[in-house]
DNA sequence: TGTGAAGATGAGCAATTACTCGCATAATCG
DNA sequence: CGATTATGCGAGTAATTGCTCATCTTCACA
């Protein structure tokens, strides 16, 4: 376990769980707003209105910070889809399909520019086991709603999907495309399309 | 046009013209096996044998030679897929579509993590002009091969299977998949099933 | 062969960065 | 109330970075 990319102390009063999440939400913004070069400890300190020393406290470095709100995020993608997996159970294919978009969608439409950044700074971060468990549990959902289905190579086809719907999702974002809707449109062809299942 | 991201001076002499190519080369090496947080002037003039004066003399900053890289990347990939279009202008719609994932894979299996290292860098860049002209260029290509096929919303429809195709391989090559062939195959059935036209 | 231009050098400067530490303040509890 | 513990502070430090410039070497050409 990289003790870098994991908080130093857990708060135990109020104030201190208050300091934690102001500086998380104050390196979420600073990414979006500023760009990854703003993202510095002192900047971060800044817009979080503390101090460094308290930063310091509960976090080992910025790669602690980011690596905690990448944690979060594939939590709640987690909590969507399984929720969406379950939902989409008693559903005929199609609106499956929908059902389960519209759940890795809302993860983007919630704060589609930081999404976007987390996991662009994943890729330069030495992988979390944490992280590394729940992506494997994302993919692992979707090849088993596959496999339920009776579609071939399940696990490969996840790999594919999960990919081309995040490609398509993310130039999307950056091209500044804010019709989530017809998003939604295009991916359900990408995917039915590939699952050769139009029907 | 911003000057900080073009080349300094151009060589006129051999020897700065091998100089030149040293330091592209040398931090296209630095980015793919070292890191991009390993990529500083200082390091890059190291690796290319050159002292960080004779990198100033041509570039105004570490960021010109990415740049320039990048210019290079989407040059390879126009004439590439230049070619493809012509060659697919005669040929039957499910080859023509191979022909072209075919040239667009052909600039991944190259060099496929300097591909992707550039692509995130570019995401960093002030975009430039002639970067944006390019991008342009691609994707004019394919929707006007698209167009001329019959098919519907061409630009809309380029835009996605670009999108795609660019997640697929991504991801691909991060697994370290190096089954080209395989991955062709399914980019075509992706591509195929998206345009609705498996036949 | 000599002379100016082109090219190459690398020590070192200014700016920025991550991070520490001694001390002040506030909460908790006997 | 103390006393203990938790929290907050921010100037300061060591290391790193981008980049310059005075100086030396190599080349082109009359």
């Amino acid at each position: 376990m990289d003790t870098r990319l994991k908080p130093r102390k857990t708060p135990v009063q109020g104030r201190s769980k208050a300091t934690c999440d102001a500086v998380l939400e104050a390196a979420a913004r600073i990414l979006v707003e500023e760009g990854r070069s703003a993202l510095t400890t002192n900047r971060i300190a800044e817009r979080a209105g503390v101090s460094v020393g308290s930063l310091y406290q509960y976090f080992p470095g910025k790669e602690a910070i980011v690596a905690e709100l990448i944690r979060e995020m594939r939590r709640d993608m987690v909590v969507l889809l399984r929720r969406a997996v379950d939902a989409a159970a008693t559903q005929a294919f199609r609106p499956a399909v929908g059902t389960l978009l519209a759940a890795t969608l809302d993860h983007h439409t919630a704060r589609p520019e930081l999404a976007r950044a987390l996991e662009r700074e994943e890729e330069d971060l030495p992988i979390d086991m944490e992280t590394q468990v729940l992506k494997a549990e994302l993919r692992g959902l979707i090849a088993g709603f596959l496999r339920e289905r009776g579609v071939a190579d399940a696990e490969r086809c996840a790999f594919d999907l999960v990919a081309m719907c995040h490609g398509m999702a993310s130039a999307a974002v950056r091209a500044g495309q804010d019709d989530t809707e017809g998003l939604k449109a295009r991916l359900e062809r990408a995917v039915l399309g590939y699952l050769g299942r139009p029907e």
